[in-house]
RNA sequence: GGCCCCAUCGUCUAGUGGCCUAGGACACCGGGUUUUCAUCCCGGCAACCGGGGUUCGAGUCCCCGUGGGGUCACCA
């Protein structure tokens, strides 16, 4: 499943000291992509999950993708052929469409037609001879399912509504559900934690295990994540594209956070928690049933908060994640520079995410000779009332070029000629600001100064005096 | 369409029959702080989907309606 339900699932181990396991589910050999597995995995870890047993870390049952334990599932496969409740089929992908056609344009649900005699290991080989697709369906017994399930109650799923689902597929890989009954037995599993699309579908993991003679686990199905239109998120997962967030400069522990009150949440008014305090706190109990949509702007707003209040040290180690995955965009920041990027998260403080500080401060690293001035701010700021601007770059600019380059003296040459003129610092500042970046935006004047030397700054002056013609 | 599930401010939600003239957070609107932007502070707007029951009393329980979502694959 996506982030949040592993998230869950991962609260609930670790708050009932149980153990967290990590499977990958790829059976479907045809669409799987293994640098995506590879990408899930970094994520997960990323966001602050990690698994007992599983991929990459090994344990008791594995191996751990799906992939490696093909003969087990042939093994049950076949133990439910022999006990008869599981039969051959032959039809084509396009013979089934047909027959689905032909339903819904009876007005009918579609259900597979279980043949009046079933087809024999004989009659696979013949088919196989022959060319045709052989695959393996479930005898589904008729009557009605029911499922407790932790966050909905009971569900009862009518007879009529099941049919022979196909457990084998044609290129002999187990689907889904078979592998993963199979695998939730030998690896243990005895809580199934997962989005509710899968909740309609449990009445053939029910009936699986029960042929198989399995033990049931608990179950918990989660309500849906929604996109700001109100559809599931992304065609598959239904889940929040994790990594995207993490390009984008938020901190993982705001996304935990902020997708865990997705349909869960403590009791009282209480939103803001770290890991250790959801671990704490969790419980399916205060699960809810409504779906929820995710809303960017109040994520926003929790990472906003969280990186004013968290410590310099995290968000130094947090940054520079950031950065090694955006190289160079938009204005190259030197990312090796502790001291330089605990400078820019300082003067940055109040920054939503970490995308706001190249935004701002990426022009400080940009060539003297490259970066674009800003028509409006030129206009309003340098050129207007017969470029009084202007005028206070040609004061300020000798007296630069001369002034020792700290913040204190700098503070002084600056305040000085706000009294020696009797205008506010506004008026010295801001055709300073335009003139050194090229927009009325950028941080504190002494900062932007102090990181781009005198040279830098001098130089800078000097273009936009020319660019003034 | 059949089946399943759901329903409190625009959004995420608190609320488990009286504590609700419905609370918090985000967004939004207004004001303030700040040399720019952002941050920050203060204030405001804003909801129990509709209709029937049950009950002394319903946002909370039941039924119907409506609306939304999911699912009906040789995908997971």
């Amino acid at each position: 499943g996506g982030a949040r339900t592993a998230l869950f699932n991962y609260l609930l181990a670790r708050q009932s000291g149980g153990t967290f396991l990590l499977r990958i589910e790829d059976t479907d050999r045809a669409r799987h992509d293994e640098a995506a597995v590879a990408g899930i995995i970094e994520d997960l870890r990323w966001l602050g999950i990690d698994w007992d047993e599983g991929v990459e870390v090994g344990g008791p049952a594995g191996p751990y993708r799906q992939s490696e334990r093909l003969e087990i599932y042939s093994g049950y496969i076949q133990k439910l052929l022999d006990a008869g409740k599981a039969y051959f089929a032959f039809e084509t992908v396009e013979e089934l469409d047909a027959m689905r056609k032909q339903a819904q344009a009876e007005k009918q649900t579609f259900r597979y037609r279980r043949p009046a005699a079933l087809p024999t290991a004989d009659d696979a080989e013949h088919a196989r001879a022959e060319g045709k697709p052989v695959l393996v369906r479930f005898l589904c017994p008729e009557r009605d399912v029911r499922i407790h399930d932790e966050a909905f109650g009971d569900v009862v799923m009518p007879a009529a509504e099941m049919d022979d689902f196909v457990i084998c597929k044609a290129d002999g890989w187990p689907t889904y559900h078979l592998a993963n009954v199979v695998d939730d037995e030998l690896m243990g599993v005895n809580y199934v934690c997962r989005g509710q699309e899968f909740l309609g579908q449990t009445w053939r993991h029910v009936l699986l295990r029960e042929a198989l003679g399995l033990a049931e686990p608990r179950y918990c199905h989660l309500p849906l994540i929604m996109d700001s239109q109100g559809r599931k998120l992304s065609k598959r997962e239904g889940d929040v594209d994790v990594h995207s967030f993490r390009v984008h400069g938020y901190l993982p522990e705001v996304l935990a956070n902020f997708i865990a009150m997705l349909g869960w949440r403590p009791a009282g008014d209480r939103e803001k928690l770290t890991m250790a305090e959801m671990v704490e706190s969790f419980s399916t109990e205060r699960i809810g049933k409504a779906n929820a949509k995710f809303d960017r702007d109040k994520l926003l707003a929790f990472n906003t908060d969280a990186s004013a209040a968290a410590s310099e040290g995290h968000l130094l180690a947090a940054f520079k994640d950031y950065l090694s995955l955006n190289p160079g965009a938009p204005e190259p920041i030197p990312a090796g520079d502790d001291e330089l990027l605990r400078r820019l998260l300082r003067i940055n403080k109040g920054f939503r995410t970490f995308a706001d500080i190249p935004a701002k401060c990426g022009v400080l690293f940009a060539a003297d000779d490259a970066f674009a001035y800003d028509e409006k701010a030129v206009k309003k700021i340098l050129a207007k009332n017969d470029g009084v601007g202007y005028a206070m770059l040609a004061e300020l600019r000798p007296r630069l070029a001369e002034c020792d380059w700290t913040e204190d003296t700098l503070k002084a040459l600056i305040e000085g000629v706000c009294a020696e003129k009797d205008v506010s610092m506004g008026k010295v500042a801001q055709p300073l600001r335009v003139a050194v970046t090229g927009s009325t935006i950028s941080p504190p004047i002494y900062d932007t100064l102090l990181i781009l030397g005198r040279e830098k700054t001098l130089v800078r002056i000097d273009r936009c005096l020319v660019i003034k013609g």
